[in-house]
RNA sequence: GCUGAAGUGGUGGAAUUGGUAGACACGUUGGACUUAAAAUCCAAUGUCCAUUAGGACGUACGGGUUCAAGUCCCGUCUUCAGUACCA
């Protein structure tokens, strides 16, 4: 029995030893951390997990393994470590498993939360679990909806650069009007001044308020998922899909609350180089804010004169922008039947192409009838009576408007026809022979001067990041969705313009991003005026215009932008060139470099630079434009149509929001007996029957929707409450202040101590798919809480790493249903009675599957053919093969029944349920008996059954095994595929690492002086793993314990001055197996927060190095030489050596270079 | 298209400032132990030539700088990631 035992405690046994440390950690609260400590502070912190139902694979863990060594060689390092863990357990999948089986969010939500709680723990992380949170616990999101009406309570000062209560904007107001008011707000604000502000009611100032709060609401395009049955933000979106479930989102006008996070847009920029992220998450943060710098440019729209309505009004039928075209050939034809004595008599002179070109009477163009006219010269001839006299301005604009689309219009009055019929008809040869055939001729631009009423009111303002080439702009593009196209199209132009918006809306987002490639656009025939030439700029609609950015229009600059370049050539319109020495003539010139600019006035001869800077002068002086800077970050939406998320602690007054008392918080989300929408559409919450609520006085007490709807108007009462929820980022967006605290406060999202004592995040772990959306809003809601002054940091996360994915190696099979076409089918129906099974599948090695797939029927697949048809022939059916008819799939088989070798366990797959599941009817494997899977390298999921769960692992080789094989895998950010097989290497390293402390005979350390050897191995190791931690190489560290304990089982050391401190370095890796020896060593505490070992260099040194000969740069041999030997006694000793004057085979040396301590090379 | 990262044995990956390429493992092969298997231990393992001794080639490809290049420079290709008509 003694024997047994002795055996037992001499072997390496993980299940024992890590049980028994976890429990030790957790019974004397090990990795507590104090709010005060005379040690410097640490904060390590993880990206909180959601608590899925599927619980952790083997990849979840990475990141949390990597950031439990950092905070656990911190503490080795002497570091006060905030460690802690939460949960993020609002969410969808959790939702929608409460619609598909009834069953509560919340129950769901605490069963997957233990789940993952049992499966952290036996891994051995050093977490403070006394600071747990989850977002979905009450008295947690009483203070996510505590801070939304701070944000409620928030305007963005422009000025001051900061967020301030919204009290002083109210003050400003009520004393100085909004103009002086320097924002950020919403672009349709009216100026108003003191006096009108103290006139509104108080629905038309909260109406203003809400523009500037921080939080508003707003009735906004938002992404629709129908699917989901909610809307989704920008981030949320991933290639036109909703990145959860991939379901098509569409877009949709609704009220909705909103962040004004691009108030922030440029400390949300500036604030990035402060902090310590890589350079890739930076970047994509920066894109995403997309800072471009430039000018706004506002372009008058020329209109027509006001007479335009009336003139059709009086004279009904001559003029019309109407539909009513029938009307107008009406009267035409009435018109040509009734003509006037002029009219007659040149109708006489032309007709029947006596010009030599041929002419119509009473034509309808466009709207307009015309006298005559040749359209293949459009040339129009206007008659004029004396009706002319009465609506000279009117027929002044129809010419215009005739002249934009490329006519040409001569006018004669009656007289001139009847008397001098000759200089007539010659004026019309003149400017016949002037027009040269414009069948083919696209849309000339009209001429200056046009006299139009510049006063239309309407200007189209345009952001460009190119002032510079202002003098380059020959039209202008607006997107279809812009605000102004309906207002600005000419009647005549109306049915091709909405043509186009109809065209264009039809296309989803994913189509329009697809085809980028082709040019579409239309005309609107209506014309902006330049700000300095004043000449005419022709306004067009197009798609590749997009509404959302900027301010929906672009001023065309086609030598300039390609694809404005591309857009004037397809369209035929002029290319301008306005630099100097730049061929335009295949491409746009998009450079800003090395180029000055011509044709320009006053720009001419200037660089980029200067050109812009001073096109902004200019444009400021004439009161057209303004420097300014433009970002592409949209405010994100912040309203849920779902149950599972934090309720709004809002309720509507005559449409207006108001913010329930913060002293009535937490709202709690009340029950629902469904989570579905309302039959009315309205959001889940509009189930709720019951709702917590504090309604009178100090109780709590249970209000009924409809009571509080039906209250009185008085004080709190009354009104509608909000049914939206908050997105799920809500949470996330400051959970790492309340780890701050020791307990759940309740007065408080986290004390003042306690913030200022953390201060925030010394290094966060985490995915990189968190870039634009967690990473980007916690830093946001980080800079409100700053200026609101309730937090002392500016940035929330000091330093960031990006674990990458750990993937799977999916196994496949390769399946094969023999297609056999039967001659007579007759018999089917008998045999069927009998038992035949028409139809079967079956599992052939890859080799037959791959000639089988390109045609090659040989071998295998034909015994099997062959098989099924004697199968059939039994049933008395006649078969014959058919390719079209069998099929060839490969399929995912389980990884957990594969072996190292790629060998399917057979027995055990027929077992499982994917088996059944594909109704296989045999498996053929080769020669040796086996199967062997192919084996591909995929992202690791359920559906491709390839999850490894660490339970398993942790099972057959222990914790330790699985955070040293984890680190092992590879450097922290890269991907890489998991291979369970792989494990057993460092498994065999801690069962040598066991072996080489616990002897034989027991604990083999004892007290012996340590050699040199011995010290050489651990202050190599010592130096080389805090290296390793800080530059957090943690796959290099685990290389390196094995070669220390490789070296020092050889060396055979039992001395306890190397053994214990190397138990210390250990120790972060594998924490279970360095607690367990530290203790058989006679030590009573934990190890967790015994000092790192000091490396000491004096070890290292060495008295002979082991030079590498090279000759010509190749490495020949090597030759031990002392450290202290000079160059030129190093380069005599090579050079006597017999094996340097066999490889010079008598060649004399060029030359010889010597770098003492490292390497000799020989020349020649 | 743009931006960023990367490309090294059968596999995962090492290689400090340019200085012995392939550390450390996995896998494979051979051997020891065993009735056998597992476990363990030992040896070999970049490719090619050669019995050996040894030699040639070799870090995606093509050039270059250097006594010396996986590493630095120029060009090309490929892969991955992000982003996409951003005016």
């Amino acid at each position: 029995m003694m024997r047994l035992l002795k055996v037992y405690t001499m072997k390496y046994n993980f299940n024992d030893i890590e049980a028994k440390w976890q429990k030790y950690w957790s019974d004397n609260q090990t990795f507590k951390a104090s709010n005060s400590s005379d040690k410097p502070k640490y904060y390590v912190l993880d990206m909180f997990p959601y608590p899925s139902g599927a619980g952790l694979h083997v990849g979840h863990p990475l990141g949390y393994i990597a950031s439990d060594i950092y905070a656990r060689y911190q503490r080795h390092k002497g570091f006060n470590v905030l460690h802690p863990q939460g949960y993020d357990s609002f969410g969808l999948p959790a939702e929608q498993y409460a619609i598909q089986t009834g069953q509560h969010p919340a129950v769901t939500t605490d069963a997957n939360i233990k789940t993952y709680r049992r499966q952290l723990d036996q891994i051995g992380f050093s977490f403070d679990w006394s600071r747990e949170v989850r977002t979905s616990n009450p008295e947690y999101y009483k203070w996510t909806q505590w801070i939304f009406i701070q944000l409620f309570e928030s305007w963005y000062n422009n000025d001051s650069n900061k967020a301030e209560d919204i009290k002083t904007l109210i003050s400003k107001f009520s004393s100085e009007g909004n103009t002086t008011v320097n924002a950020a707000c919403d672009d349709n604000i009216q100026p108003f001044t003191a006096q009108d502000w103290n006139s509104y009611s108080s629905e038309q100032q909260q109406e203003i308020l809400l523009k500037y709060r921080l939080t508003y609401l707003a009735e906004t395009e938002v992404n629709w998922c129908p699917e989901l049955g909610t809307v989704l933000a920008n981030d949320e979106i991933v290639n036109g899909v909703s990145e959860r479930g991939g379901y098509p989102v569409v877009r949709k006008k609704m009220t909705q609350w909103s962040m004004r996070i691009s108030a922030y847009a440029e400390r949300l920029l500036q604030g990035l180089d402060t902090i310590d992220w890589t350079d890739a998450l930076k970047e994509t943060q920066r894109n995403w804010i997309g800072k471009s710098v430039g000018a706004t440019v506002k372009f008058p729209i020329l209109s027509f004169p006001n007479g335009e309505e009336n003139a059709s009004s009086k004279t009904p039928g001559y003029m019309t922008g109407g539909n009513n075209s029938h009307l107008l050939i009406e009267r035409a034809q009435d018109m040509r039947a009734n003509p006037t004595p002029a009219e007659s008599a040149l109708w006489y002179e032309l007709r029947g192409k006596k010009l030599n070109a041929k002419f119509r009477q009473q034509h309808l163009i466009n709207d307009f009838i015309v006298d005559f006219v040749c359209l293949d010269r459009k040339l129009i001839i206007e008659v004029d009576g004396k009706i002319h006299d009465n609506q000279i301005e009117a027929d002044a604009l129809r010419t215009q408007r005739l002249e934009n689309d490329g006519y040409k219009v001569i006018r004669f009055r009656n007289e001139e026809v009847l008397r001098d019929t000759n200089n007539v008809l010659e004026e019309i040869k003149r400017q016949l022979s002037q027009r040269k055939s414009l069948k083919n001729e696209k849309v000339l631009p009209p001429g200056k001067d046009l006299g139009w009423d510049k006063n239309s009111g309407l200007e189209i303002s345009v952001f460009t990041t190119r002032p510079d080439t202002i003098f380059g702009v020959n039209f202008m593009t607006l997107a279809p969705e812009h605000e102004l196209v309906s207002q600005i199209t000419t009647p005549d132009r109306k049915e091709a313009v909405e043509a186009y918006i109809e065209k264009t809306a039809k296309r989803s987002e994913r189509e329009r991003m697809a085809d980028v490639k082709t040019i579409s656009g239309v005309f609107t025939g209506a014309y902006a005026e330049h700000p300095f030439t004043k000449e005419p700029v022709q306004i067009w609609i197009g798609d590749y215009v997009l509404a959302s950015y900027g301010t929906g229009a672009v001023m065309a600059v086609p030598c300039g932008d390609q694809r404005d370049y591309d857009f004037a050539n397809h369209f035929g319109i002029d290319i301008p060139n306005i630099f100097e020495g730049v061929d335009i003539s295949e491409e746009a010139y998009g450079s800003k470099d090395n180029v000055k600019i011509a044709n320009s006035d006053f720009l001419n001869g200037m660089n980029y630079k200067k050109a812009s800077k001073r096109a902004i002068y200019e444009l400021e002086n004439i009161a057209q434009g303004e420097g300014k800077t433009n970002y592409r970050l949209r405010d994100a939406v912040f309203s849920r149509q779902r149950y599972w998320g934090e309720p709004f602690p809002v309720y509507y007054v005559n449409g207006m929001p108001q913010m329930i008392d913060k002293a009535h918080l937490p709202i709690v989300l009340p029950e629902v007996e469904k989570y579905l929408p309302t039959e009315e559409g309205e959001p889940p919450l509009g189930r709720a029957k019951k709702w917590h609520w504090l309604q009178y006085g100090d109780d709590v007490k249970i209000v009924s929707k409809e009571a509080f709807e039906n209250s009185s108007p008085l004080g709190r009462l009354g009104g509608e409450l909000e049914l939206n929820t908050m997105p799920g980022w809500a949470g996330s967006s400051w959970y790492f202040f309340r780890y701050m605290e020791d307990a759940m406060r309740k007065d408080t999202f986290a004390s003042e101590e306690a913030l200022s004592y953390w201060e925030n995040v010394d290094l966060y772990i985490g995915g990189s798919e968190h870039a634009t959306g967690h990473l980007l809003y916690s830093r946001f809601w980080v800079k409100l809480l700053k200026d609101r002054g309730f937090v002392n940091v500016e940035e929330p996360f000091k330093k960031l790493i990006n674990q990458g994915m750990i993937l799977g190696t999916s196994a496949f099979a390769y399946g094969f249903g023999v297609g056999l076409k039967i001659k007579n089918e007759e018999k089917i129906p008998e045999a069927v009675e009998k038992g035949c099974k028409i139809i079967s599948k079956y599992i052939i090695p890859k080799e037959s599957y791959e000639k089988a797939k390109s045609g090659e029927y040989a071998g295998l697949v034909e015994s099997v053919i062959n098989k099924k048809m004697l199968e059939l022939k039994d049933y008395g059916l006649d078969a014959e093969f058919d390719e079209e008819l069998s099929t060839f799939i490969p399929f995912h088989v389980e990884v957990e029944y594969v072996n190292s070798s790629d060998e399917l366990d057979v027995e055990a797959f027929k077992k499982g349920s994917r088996y059944k599941g594909l109704e296989i009817d045999e498996i053929f494997t080769e020669e040796e008996g086996v199967y062997k899977v192919g084996r591909d390298v995929e992202k690791m999921s359920k559906s491709k059954y390839n999850v490894v769960n660490p339970d398993n692992i942790v099972a057959d080789y222990g914790a330790d095994s699985l955070r040293l094989y984890e680190m092992f895998l590879g450097p922290l950010e890269q991907y890489k595929p998991w291979n369970t097989a792989g494990i057993t290497g460092v498994h065999n390293f801690l069962k040598k690492m066991w072996k080489l402390y616990v002897g034989e005979t027991g604990l083999n350390v004892n007290e012996v002086e340590p050699t040199k050897d011995n010290l050489k191995t651990l202050h190599k190791t010592i130096k080389k793993v805090a290296e390793d931690i800080e530059n957090f190489s943690f796959n290099t560290s685990v290389s390196t314990f094995m070669i220390a304990i490789n070296e020092l089982t050889a060396q055979k050391c039992t001395s306890k001055d190397i053994l214990e401190p190397l138990l210390v370095l250990i120790s972060p890796y594998a924490p279970h197996i360095a607690e367990e020896l530290w203790s058989q060593l006679g030590n009573s505490d934990s190890i967790s927060t015994t000092a790192f070992p000091i490396f000491d260099s004096s070890h290292l040194v060495e008295s002979s190095k082991n030079y590498p000969i090279s000759f010509n740069g190749k490495m020949r041999f090597t030759l031990e030489l002392p450290m202290d030997m000079n160059k030129e006694a190093i380069e005599a000793a090579v050079l006597a050596n017999e094996k340097t004057i066999a490889q010079l085979d008598g060649r004399t040396p060029k030359k010889v270079i010597v770098v003492p301590g490292k390497i000799v090379n020989i020349v020649g």
